[in-house]
DNA sequence: TTAATCTCTAGTATGTCAATAGAGATAGTT
DNA sequence: AACTATCTCTATTGACATACTAGAGATTAA
């Protein structure tokens, strides 16, 4: 797994969406200010991740984004996979998006049964960690002191 | 950890050289055959491999490629940080390719957090195997019987 | 001297990334 | 009905990366 600004920028939108989960909508360019994310590329991004049904979107006046389904129900996993696609590091150890490689005997092949190891690793967290695990450390991290390390000049 | 094609020719010529460990060298045109590996782009990238003190080269007639150090003392980690850089998802929370993202609390921010599992996980793996592990993987599968899934049409 | 190798630099076609831009559709408000 | 703040859709752009390809040169065993 390897996130694009693009991915990087998903996840804090919809992050932001999580913790306004129940309010009738929040506004692109509430996000884009609080997530320092270029307004007009996060419209794509939201835009995007409708089509995915991930997020619900209200037009005019009152309107604006919200998520599609309860934050328990969203996966990290299937929100990177609809913006980045593979999670895993080769494309032919990548259970949806599995492409042969070039190798002479991939059934064989010890990169990949490596590479497997990998895959699983990074799946098993992102499978199990949701936009509401994501809330839930937000909140916690937001109570915690700021790392001394960061005063350090 | 998301490799390239080059990066997955770096490891495929690697595990050659490793399993040839002992023998004087191993020709460029040689790897390329094995592996299916374009030959003018494996001699960049084999080039390249020397310049980090990975592999060692000699020139001339009876010229070709050697590991430069024993296969148990190059990791996989060390390999792929040289071809594609960090092993980490995001810059923000690689150790050796750190960069500041735009988040506004980087040390408060819940997915950051994920993000530090997730890069852990796979460097875990990645330093522990080397390239003696692969030679060892591969030729344990190699004596193994071929997944009967592969001839399935 | 020859020929098979590695070396170095450069070029190129294609695609991806990270935006930016403009015109349009929608829906509350007045 | 007009206004206006929002989302929607398509297109474009500049910079950069990827995956090669090409040519000329250096080295060395035979």
């Amino acid at each position: 797994m390897k996130l694009s600004l693009r991915g990087e920028y998903a996840l804090r939108a919809l992050l932001e969406l999580g913790l306004n989960y129940g309010e009738p909508v929040v506004r692109i360019q509430t996000i884009s200010e609080h997530q320092h994310i270029p307004k007009r590329f996060l419209e794509q991004i939201l835009n995007d991740l409708k089509g995915a049904g991930i997020v619900k979107s209200k037009r005019g006046m009152a309107g604006g984004y919200k998520l599609a389904r309860p934050p328990e129900e969203i996966s990290l996993a299937s929100i990177v996979r609809h913006i980045e696609g593979a999670l895993a590091p080769v494309s032919c150890v990548s259970e949806r998006f599995y492409q042969k490689c070039s190798c002479p005997d991939e059934s064989r092949c010890a990169i990949r049964s490596v590479m497997k190891e990998v895959r699983n690793a990074v799946v098993t967290i992102a499978e199990r960690v949701t936009i509401a695990e994501l809330c839930d450390r937000s909140r916690k991290l937001r109570l915690q002191p700021q790392n001394p390390l960061d005063f350090v000049i």
